[in-house]
DNA sequence: CGTTGAGTTGACCATCGTCAACAGGAGTGG
DNA sequence: CCACTCCTGTTGACGATGGTCAACTCAACG
């Protein structure tokens, strides 16, 4: 039962060809994320700083960022497309942590090793710091700390809600809320378009919400027939938000 | 389905009597937990100041800590007994979000308001410390704030395993690690005894691992009939780890 | 001795996972 | 250009896991 064996999903993918490149920043100030993220606590002068030891990761679908039990020695903070965060047993479940969008923070500057793994959905890009380097200058401006405290709060807030998700929902619940969630999630991103991006695949849907891709695609393409939402590739454009808003309950 | 009505399981309790009562800490330097808790990042010099700040609170069974959504003044480290930490539907279901267990720290002084309630599963004691006070401290004292830190990974780190817990494994597997988890976690308090305390009721493991109180009850009764466990009041005694072990993985 | 609340257990059945077949699209190589 | 494969997603049939409901026991407590 539950997702037994997967012919190596998780075995680094050939089509994901080398896992990254990466080049120097050089463009933080025409960064479309800048506002949302982390580095917005910082002025002018530290953005210097955070620019010189800061590179921009270019990542393929299904390109590895880092992998659970890895010693971190860097932090990332994502400014484009979406990124898996997962988690796998032994014997090859896989349970997603959460999908980390543009503006969200990965790695808090404590941990010595990943905690999970994770990779691109889609293309995506992220900003990547070295954890010493970031660790430096979130002593010297307390305002980072700040905001990535912060972010670790709201980390741990965004888990207890997925709890609940998981431990005393129905599946129908569970979808609803995936969409209404990434779409509030992706608004300050794209301006609370009714629009929602997946660029996961239902497995990593499914794995997300603790379903079978069955259960995921029968759910998603009910509540299309219900007029609840139309499915586009790579997305769905929410019709009934009310009505999605009242499935999420049960 | 899920576990609808509650006949108020949380209103509070006549048996509660008063929440809480509270006196004056005075004798931290006899503490059971110190050595296991935040507490420990401090010299004798310093730990006056925490001990002027703080109050003892001595919780009967079912009293609240504090709830979700107050505003958050105070943090506490629990030092005897279990806390329940949970979070509510507004339809009455319950996610029981952990158990926080002597030598546990509950609330990041960051917050402005609490993110789960708390209430003590049996008799309970706790060092309650103001947030604006605690906060000054761990300005002062850069070790508490990695402390407070560390205690935050530890934090999301147990959350992420939960999830795959809820997601991704059977009603044995939830129970099995369920045990083995907190025998771990008892360990350091009671010396790693295979006697592991549950004060908690039947359906607070079911709130917590997603399942039924029925389901619970089956299995632990499976548990004991195949000779893993025996059920004694508010506790179990485990008797086959190995076998425990390899139901955890189901 | 009645009441209340927790826990156990059985009967039944709904939800959701499993398995399988099939369709469509992308990439590859002839 | 087509044939082929591979991958993803969809959909149906079936069955198992676990939820629901209810009855019962037992202990605590008045």
């Amino acid at each position: 039962m539950l997702s037994p064996n997967h012919t190596d999903r998780f075995a680094p993918s050939a089509a994901a060809g080398r896992a990254w490149r990466a080049r120097p920043l050089q463009a933080c100030d025409e960064c479309p994320v800048r506002p949302l993220s982390v580095c917005s606590a910082l002025n002018e002068r530290q953005f210097g700083v955070l620019e010189a030891v800061g590179q921009e990761v270019a990542l393929r679908p299904r390109a590895v960022l880092f992998m659970q039990g890895q010693q971190a020695d860097a932090v990332f903070n994502v400014t484009a497309g979406v990124v898996r965060l997962y988690r796998l047993f032994s014997d090859g479940r896989c349970q997603v942590i959460g999908f980390a969008l543009p503006g969200d923070f990965l790695g808090l500057p404590v941990e010595e090793s990943y905690g999970f793994s994770a990779d691109a959905s889609g293309a995506a890009v992220a900003c990547r710091f070295s954890r010493r380097a970031f660790a430096r200058l979130v002593d010297s401006y307390p305002a980072l700390l700040r905001r990535v405290y912060d972010s670790a709060a709201r980390q741990v807030d965004m888990a207890h809600d997925h709890m609940m998700l998981l431990g005393r929902s129905t599946a129908e619940a569970r979808v609803a809320s995936f969409l209404l969630d990434l779409r509030g999630r992706w608004t300050p991103v794209n301006g609370g378009s009714a629009l929602v991006p997946l660029p996961m695949r239902r497995q990593d849907i499914g794995d997300f919400l603790g379903l079978s891709i069955a259960t995921v695609s029968r759910t998603l393409n009910r509540f299309a027939r219900e007029g609840l939402l139309v499915i586009v590739p790579n997305a769905v454009r929410i019709l009934d938000f009310s009505r999605l808003a009242q499935m999420a309950k049960s």
